[in-house]
DNA sequence: TATAAATATCTAAATATAACGATATACGGA
DNA sequence: TCCGTATATCGTTATATTTAGATATTTATA
């Protein structure tokens, strides 16, 4: 059992820091909202944030290689879907944020 | 009432990245760890944190500005602390995801 | 008022990140 | 096998962030 206030090591801040960075994006923020409930495709995830298919497939991966998304290939298909569920509180504190303004 | 899927705008998303850009750097989470039980001056955190003190200042002003943070100025002393509920929300979640590691 | 301590601000240099175009790979269907 | 679609990667340039030193401001005390 982890102390409440203990604080975490250097290498954990570093890491904890990457991930933040990950999600500290504002097209990274909205690929995951949209990915909040539903997995998604490359293709889908560009056309609806206007962008080219390559730089949201970069941004995915980024996020991946945090370990924040998993992937499903189904044929010449890629599906991206959330599997952390600290994103999940992340995207809510940050709805529950702004939500007022 | 806000639709918990609703997708956010492209300037509150401006606005989380730049909060989660805030917290994303490793010594300014280890500042925030340190605030997460009680308020600390400047010097405190830096003499802590093993940086000098002006860079601790601009840390803490760079999380004040976006609001996650409050000050109190007694004499020389500058006091800060944790002013936002998101933000011990977000500490929770890395602690969480980072203390089977 | 002069001095020291605590904090804040400014600027320049170093470093990291983002965006873009070009190209590569993987897969399915003709 | 060849072609088209979907996705991924690479290399360059543009932009933003971080760091460090110098300096300024504020406050307490001699």
């Amino acid at each position: 059992m982890i102390s409440q206030f203990a604080l975490p090591n250097d290498r954990l801040l570093g890491q904890a820091a990457e991930c933040l960075r990950a999600l500290a994006h504002p097209m990274r923020l909205k690929i995951l909202f949209l990915l909040e409930s539903n997995r998604w495709t490359v293709g889908e995830l560009a056309k609806t944030c206007s962008i080219r298919s390559h730089v949201a497939s970069e941004h995915l991966r980024l996020m991946q290689r945090c370990g924040m998304l998993s992937v499903e290939k189904e044929g010449q298909k890629t599906y991206y879907q959330i599997c952390e569920s600290q994103v999940h509180a992340i995207l809510a504190c940050m709805r529950e944020k702004f939500s007022q303004s």
